[in-house]
RNA sequence: GCCCAGAUGGCGGAAUUGGUAGACGCGCUAGACUCAAAAUCUGGUUAUCGCAAGGUAGUGCAGGUUCGAUUCCUGUUCUGGGCACCA
């Protein structure tokens, strides 16, 4: 009896299928675990070999789980919504709902070839009206809430307007506007545009102005990724920036928790940075300066108070508005021309050139501290958008101010003594200062809070911590995405009504955008026009228009987690006692290139869901496994320069000129390209082509590099499923190497794993006797292999190590080859642990054991699928790998092995064996007692003298 | 420029708290079976000296701690990833 994987595989999916073997049920009284995949974007592509990595692992995970007792939730889904499948339509005139229903078809397809154990009933996909129904319904309760910053969390708009009546916003400074402040009798004066435009800057999805890139040409914003050089990627029109009317995520209002709730989660350190950069928290102080012959003053943000004394010069923003006012007559000119030689510049070109450029206003600043007056400079490396547009310059302690005042020669003060070498600028704050007036001879690091202190004592500034991150930008001009459940009257936003969702995604005849940067939708005159909800109607109603923009790709993803626990609830997102039972997501597996996108906005909806008490946590992922990206290995062939002769890539040398032609790696053979094949590559275009042979194979070089079609280098898993099966592709993709470490694919390897398989069937079966397996006791040797196994694969498997637990699964069935074992007693729990690895052959051997044993059959139900039998792990018993007698060799004082050995008896305990060593080496001493004595890994004596 | 991670045979990688470095697999190689091939099985495979037993060196490089370092510390080079005028 042969192993044939793909009767066994196709036997056991079938069967999984109709017996619904993965199903979750919501309630149980097993422990809960929660293993979730990053879902799909279903790209028209379909898989290449480095997709499912991350799925095996967590299916791997999930089916462990589940053996050791858990009720497990691994559901999956698609991330539908998004730009490619428009662009298609755009081009093809294919509704992006039916290609992208076409590509999860084919998706769907491929996942099923590799044997996953989702719960497929709880499937979502975020196109659907049932699901975006729920993003819009959310998007409600970010609208309709504000963040309150005296008790630190999202609180509905109600309360706030309440506030705002008795007392004006006296305790909740405008988070959009610092300096707006109002009490109750001015507020209950204001018009209710008014008074609806004030709470716009209050609350946590907002429509504000923002500047977007926009391109003249394509009647389109264009997001940063599509312009390039300061022109579109597509087309290379000139593309300009706009202020134009967005909505926004206030997701700077949860900047602190995003940072303190890292924490509480298990990411890598590495991911935690990301997040922590990209937040970037600064504390420091904004400080005011008079300026010279004027009643005007200029605020600056710093990080370093204690370099007061040590400024040089100011330098505000091109953009800053004191800089109409304070520039000089004879100045004027100079600084207009640098203001339209800024402006003339794109971002890219600013950030790609970094060249120093900067002007003089002829103004003055005046040194709170000591009266100097500091020359007030504007120069375009200073942002606008960030502290307060302007700086003060300290040459000395910044690299950037003091190639600024080098370049301008500026004169430059000291004030940190032999840290500065005239040469270069040193951030240092260990120096103990001079030329700083009060401040001399303190540590700078001391002298910080002295100095803020000071300032607010002066009242003259105060204490100011800043961030780096933006809120986020939450519409896009585009037609494939949930439409916002916002009507516009008189410049008023009035969201629908819960009971009016799901707004559904209308049809459109096409799929250009409106004028002036409006989405699609804004052509269809019918559909924007509407009344304001159906709860106004009546008579003198007044109709709105409907917003045209729609969300972005995030808003789906930001919560998918929570739908999957509760998938077909019609009347809530996900049912409050579902998302009580599931919790967090337990292990959350997927790419880094999600680390400042989707894990911070899911992270920042979790948490104002939670404060809103719609859920009870407020992270949504425990443990967050980064799996690494695989790589294309590129194969390359090498023409001599305008000929036609092919030089395989040992025979080439530096004289020759020649090309690199990219082949596809499906028909090289490790190095060895297949000429046949590569003839008729392509519609036979290099059929008469010339080869320069070596050993009369034609090797190809090689280059590791990222998998994509057009570098001709993917691997279709399905061609590998076919060739092997759905068992050795999953073992193989883990043995591979550690599940976070990017590599480059191989695909000659796979043959080992497969070997593997086989061996283990031959344990099993033999193809002329038939069935091996007996009912003999094992033996303590064969004991001794089954438990170091089950350690070992446990061991590994917990601390996600896959790929040395398949060489576990090895070692075990080459040792019990070795031994001709086909002991049922060592074979059926070994097959139970496979079943995570390699669930169809696990399950078919299985099958066959308990079919054929009365008493196993008796016990469990004969034919029981593993699948739905729950916690007959194998339980590891340690008195099986004790060693009964040894030889233990010896080595005194590390360096000098003798290669003495001593018999010691038997012992469960490490001690034992010292005791008796330490007998046996005093002896060698004549008496004298060793100083140390340590038994290594249960395998060696170490003796110090 | 700044931050993070890593560097081990021909290759992917293993060594979990410092304890016989190179598990396991690929590749290569010798052999068995075969008319032959495939498949399968067995042995060898870090380098170097040696017929062998065995010796010597060896985890990017240079030092240090330790009886003992791939593992810990300092410096340095290279590779990969992230951020990039954030004051």
């Amino acid at each position: 009896m042969e192993y044939n994987f793909r009767a066994i595989e196709r036997k056991w999916q079938d069967q999984w299928n109709a017996s619904g073997a993965y199903r979750v049920s919501n309630t149980s009284t097993k422990p809960k675990y929660y293993v979730l995949d990053m879902f799909p974007y279903p790209s028209g592509a379909g898989l290449h070999v480095g997709h499912p990595l991350g799925y095996i692992a967590s299916d791997i995970y999930s089916r462990f789980k589940r053996l050791k007792g858990f009720n497990v939730l691994h559901p999956m889904g698609y991330d539908a919504f998004g730009l490619p499948a428009e662009q298609y339509a755009i081009e093809h005139g294919v509704h992006p709902a039916i290609s992208t229903a076409q590509n999860i078809d084919n998706f769907r397809k491929q996942l099923d070839n590799i044997g996953f154990s989702y719960d497929w009933d709880r499937e979502v996909r975020t196109s659907d009206a049932g699901y975006y129904k729920w993003t819009q319904w959310i998007f409600l309760q970010l609208f309709n809430s504000f963040y309150n910053r005296l008790t630190q969390k999202a609180e509905s708009i109600t309360l706030l307007i309440s506030a705002f009546k008795k007392e004006g916003n006296l305790q909740h400074a405008c988070p959009g506007n610092i300096t707006l402040q109002f009490g109750a009798a001015e507020w209950n004066a204001l018009s209710d545009k008014e008074q609806q435009d004030i709470l716009m800057l209050y609350r946590i999805a907002y429509c504000g102005y923002g500047e977007v890139n926009w391109c003249e040409a394509l009647g389109t914003v264009l997001a940063n990724d599509e312009v390039v050089n300061g022109v579109s990627e597509r087309g290379g029109h000139p593309v300009v920036k706009k202020k134009l009317r967005q909505w926004y995520l206030r997701i700077t209002a949860y900047a602190d928790r995003l940072l303190s709730g890292l924490t509480t989660i298990e990411f890598s350190e590495a991911m935690k940075e990301m997040q922590t950069n990209w937040i970037g928290k600064s504390y420091g102080a904004e400080i005011e300066f008079n300026i010279q012959q004027s009643t005007l003053k200029m605020e600056v943000y710093t990080t370093r108070p204690d370099t007061i004394f040590g400024v040089d010069f100011m330098v505000v923003a091109p953009e800053h508005e004191l800089i109409e006012q304070i520039t000089s007559a004879a100045q004027k000119q100079t600084v207009e021309e640098y203001i339209a030689y800024v402006k003339s510049r794109s971002d890219r070109e600013r950030q790609a050139e970094k060249k120093i450029s900067g002007c003089f206003t002829g103004a003055f600043a005046i040194n709170p501290f000591n009266g100097r007056e500091i020359p007030i400079w504007i120069s375009e490396y200073v942002l606008a958008g960030y502290g307060t547009g302007a700086i003060m310059g300290v040459p000395c302690g910044d690299e950037r101010d003091h190639k600024f005042a080098q370049y301008f020669n500026i004169p430059i003060t000291n004030i940190i003594g032999e840290y500065y070498n005239g040469t270069e600028a040193n951030a240092t704050k260990d120096a103990i200062l001079i030329n700083s007036d009060f401040l001399n001879g303190l540590v700078m690091r001391d002298a910080m809070d002295i100095v803020i202190n000071k300032i607010e004592e002066m009242g003259i500034g105060k204490r100011k911590v800043n961030y780096k991150m933006r809120d986020a930008a939450f519409s896009r001009q585009r037609y494939w995405g949930e439409p916002f459940p916002i009507i516009w009257k008189d410049g008023i936003a009035h969201p629908l009504d819960e009971k009016e969702l799901p707004l559904l995604l209308p049809e459109v005849e096409s799929y250009s955008p409106g004028a002036e940067g409006e989405g699609p939708l804004s052509n269809l005159k019918d559909w924007i026009t509407a009344p304001l909800s159906i709860h106004r109607e009546g008579p003198g109603v007044s109709e709105g228009v409907r917003e045209t923009n729609t969300m972005p790709g995030y808003a789906g993803s930001s919560w998918y987690f929570l739908r999957y626990m509760d998938p077909h609830n019609e009347a809530t997102f996900c049912e409050r006692k579902v998302s009580d039972y599931w919790n967090q997501v337990d292990l959350y597996i997927g790419g880094t290139e999600h680390a400042v996108g989707h894990l911070l906005y899911s992270r920042m909806w979790t948490k104002v869901l939670y404060d809103l008490g719609h859920i009870g946590f407020d992270e949504p992922f425990r443990k967050l496994l980064n799996q690494g990206m695989i790589q294309g290995s590129s194969r390359f062939v090498y023409r001599l320069k305008a000929t036609n002769i092919l030089v395989s890539a040992g025979k080439l040398n530096e004289a020759n000129e020649y090309d690199a032609i990219r082949v596809d790696v499906n028909f090289v053979d490790g190095l060895e390209l297949n000429i046949s094949e590569f003839k008729k590559w392509r519609n036979a275009e290099y059929s008469n082509v010339e080869f320069l042979l070596e050993d009369g194979k034609y090797i190809c070089g090689v280059e590791v590099e990222k998998m994509s079609k057009s570098k001709f280098n993917t691997v279709n898993p399905d061609d590998l499923v076919q060739k092997y099966g759905a068992d050795t592709f999953r073992m193989y993709e883990m043995f591979l190497g550690p599940v976070e470490q990017s590599k480059p694919w191989d695909t000659k390897g796979i043959e080992g794993v497969h070997r593997f398989l086989k061996k283990l069937w031959r344990l099993f079966f033999d193809e002329t006797k038939g069935k091996l397996w007996n009912d003999e006791k094992a033996t303590a040797a064969e004991l001794k292999i089954l438990h170091h196994a089950i350690k070992k694969i446990e061991d590994d498997t917990e601390r996600f190590s896959f790929n040395t637990a398949v060489s576990a699964f090895m070692i075990c069935v080459n040792e019990l080859a070795d031994l001709t074992c086909h002991k049922r007693e060592i074979l059926e729990p070994l097959v139970i642990m496979l079943t995570p690895y390699a669930p169809h052959i696990a399950e078919e051997l299985y099958q066959q054991l308990a079919a054929v044993s009365p008493l196993i059959a008796q016990q469990i139900g004969a034919g029981v699928e593993l699948s739905v039998l729950d916690a007959s792990y194998p339980i590891f018993e340690e008195k099986y790998i004790i060693e009964s007698t040894k030889e233990y060799p010896v080595s005194i004082n590390g360096k000098v092995r003798t290669n003495i050995n001593i018999s010691l008896e038997a012992s469960q305990a490490d001690v034992e064996p010292l005791v008796l060593a330490n007998e046996t080496v005093q002896k060698w001493l004549d008496g004298k007692a060793p100083k140390k004595i340590i038994f290594v890994k249960g395998k060696m004596i170490n003796v110090v003298i």
